[in-house]
Order: C-alpha cells, then sequence, then structure tokens
DNA sequence: GGTTTTCCCATGATATCCCAATACATCCCG
DNA sequence: CGGGATGTATTGGGATATCATGGGAAAACC
C-alpha cells in the first residue's frame, strides 16, 4: 500500500470529490467503500487520508511506542492525561465511498482545506494529503529546493554509516 | 470498531439526544439497542460512553491486568478490598436507544455534564465522550498545542522536512 | 391527576443511489 | 501501423434515502 502522485480533483455543487483510482486500487481490497480523513495534527489547512485499516495501525503503533503494552488500560480509563491517538480519532472521520468512486467531503474539512473549486490529492507514500491547490503549489516549490539541497548533502563522505 | 470524529448535539425540551450515525454504526450488529454510560473515574463533568460489549471487556481487562490471574474470585468474594471494576459499575448506567436513535440522557450524567442546550459527542477511538461543548473546546485547543509538541519531539534529530 | 417516558409522524437539510455524458486510454482487427 | 471499437475515469444532475430535530399522542409511572 504506497499511495503516489497528485492530482487536482474538481468538486461539484453537491461537495463531492472523485476520489483518483490510483489512490482507490491502494486501498486493502477487502475494505474499499470506505477509509478515513482526519486533520493534520501540526499543519492547519491540510487533511489526511488514509483507508481505515492504515489509520488504525497508525494509532496502534502510537499507542505502543509511546506507552507500551502495559499502558493501555491507562489509556483506557485515564481522562484527563493528553492522549495522543485518541486526540486524532476525535479529529478523524469515517468517509464512505460511493459505488462510482466518489464521495461527500465533509463541510468541516472543506473548510479547514480552504476549497473553492479544486483539491489537490497528493501521494505521501503511507497516507495521501488534502490541499488547497494553491498552497499546495507554493509548498511544492518549496519543498523541490529543500529536496536539491538534500541530495546535495548526501556526499559519499556522508552517506556511509556515521554522520560524523 | 473504534470512535471517531467530534459532533455537536442538541438537546431537545424532553432531555432527548440523538446517537450520531457514526456512532450507531458502531456499535455491535446485534447489540444496537442499548449501549451503556458511565462517569469519567477521574476528570469531573466528562461521561464516557460505550458499547455494552466494549464496557464490558474494559472491565475485564482491567480486572485481569490489574488484579492478576487470581483477582476475579478475589474480588467475588471480598467486600471489603476496593475494587475499581466495581466502582466503574457503580457509575455506570445501560441507555436504551429508541428506534430512530435517540436516547434520553439521565439526570444524573446532565448534570455532571453541565448541559444547556447541546453537548459534544466526541469519538476516542475505543470509547466515545459526552462534553459540554465550551469546556471540549478549551480542552481540544489545550490539546491541540500538546499534540503539535507531541509530533515535534518524535523526531530525534530535526532534518528540516517537517510539516510546517 | 399530573408527570414522565415511549412511540409515532413530520420536516428541512444533507447524503446516497442511479443514470448519463464526456474525455482519455487501451485494445482489436485488418 | 491506422482507425474504429471498447473500456475506464472523471464530471454532472435528478430521484431517493437517511440524518438530526421537533412535536403530538399514547402508554407507563407515581
Amino acid at each position: 500500500m504506497a499511495f503516489r502522485s497528485e492530482i487536482l480533483i474538481k468538486l461539484d455543487k453537491k461537495g463531492r470529490v472523485q476520489m483518483p483510482a490510483a489512490f482507490r486500487d491502494e486501498l486493502p481490497v477487502d475494505d474499499r467503500n470506505a477509509f478515513v480523513l482526519y486533520h493534520s495534527p501540526n499543519l492547519p489547512g491540510v487533511v489526511n487520508g488514509n483507508s481505515r485499516h492504515g489509520f488504525d495501525a497508525m494509532l496502534d503503533r502510537l499507542r505502543g511506542e509511546v506507552l507500551g503494552p502495559k499502558g493501555s488500560i491507562k489509556v483506557a480509563l485515564d481522562d484527563e492525561a493528553f492522549d495522543p491517538a485518541g486526540y486524532l480519532s476525535a479529529s478523524a472521520r469515517t468517509i464512505a465511498l460511493e459505488p462510482d468512486g466518489r464521495f461527500s467531503l465533509p463541510a468541516e474539512f472543506a473548510e479547514a482545506i480552504g476549497v473553492a473549486d479544486g483539491v489537490i490529492l497528493a501521494g505521501k507514500g503511507e497516507k495521501f494529503q488534502l490541499w488547497n491547490p494553491a498552497r499546495w503549489q507554493a509548498r511544492r516549490d518549496a519543498d523541490r529546493a529543500k529536496m536539491a539541497a538534500f541530495v546535495r548533502g548526501l556526499t559519499p563522505e556522508n552517506s556511509g554509516g556515521g554522520d560524523a
């Protein structure tokens, strides 16, 4: 499962968005009628998407790495402590896919993205993202320069084992 | 079974609350006519909810992990010792769902939450919560900052490719 | 009797289903 | 290799179902 490519999809008057075929094919074959959208935890204006299984797997990893196996019962009971997985769950919504591959973008996400007539669906490997087209372009241009600098920094001395 | 999303539901004059369809769909198919509400064990003003099966499973885990294999028989007999699962049971109530998906919020919970005209239903993955809308907003804003800090703290070394 | 609870119907908004049109890519056949 | 045929992806829109909400009336309760 690896989401790739970036696609501009139009929004119709009903607020529906076509899930690109390239992304649909990456959803688990046994669970292609629904997926998950959730607000970026630290980048306002960006909405993340993943399969239900992929989202749940991320939450499990999150709970496991942070709390350890015996922390589960504590998290289940402790409502006062900050719970990253619970926070993400509240910011997420299960989205149903219509038979023809479209879904209706909930108003809460449409407002967060700032959509007008279209949205960018960008694959990020393990997940995909929804962007305002203009903001996506700006971000991608900025990342292009960073990527070039990053590759330039991959000198033979640095790419071995240590970064000394 | 994973409760997601946060929804503001109104209370009508009869004290009825609509269970959001997204939450109803997460209840076990063979037991969708009732669920469980219980007071938060450590956060006053918050009421937790779960399916009957989910609540019972939590109690079982609590007895098993905290008290050990012999805990169940000891709990069954020892009325003097403190029993966390028994405490939660006493603070819980089975709530019937009407055919149209609504339930009447018992006054005891309504007072605890401090409801006026509406309640926030927030999914936390394994369970969901009922909040006073204003208090939920404050809590969520605080958690948003904690989440951003949490994500920032996940990278051992900042490689400059963050989401900002 | 008076109050509360439960059941039923009504309604506006939204979401979903179904059918259709266009554009594009692929395939087939000679 | 060309050109029509076929299939699929994206977009549009009408008809239908569902959701959240309000309220009336029957039933249960004290």
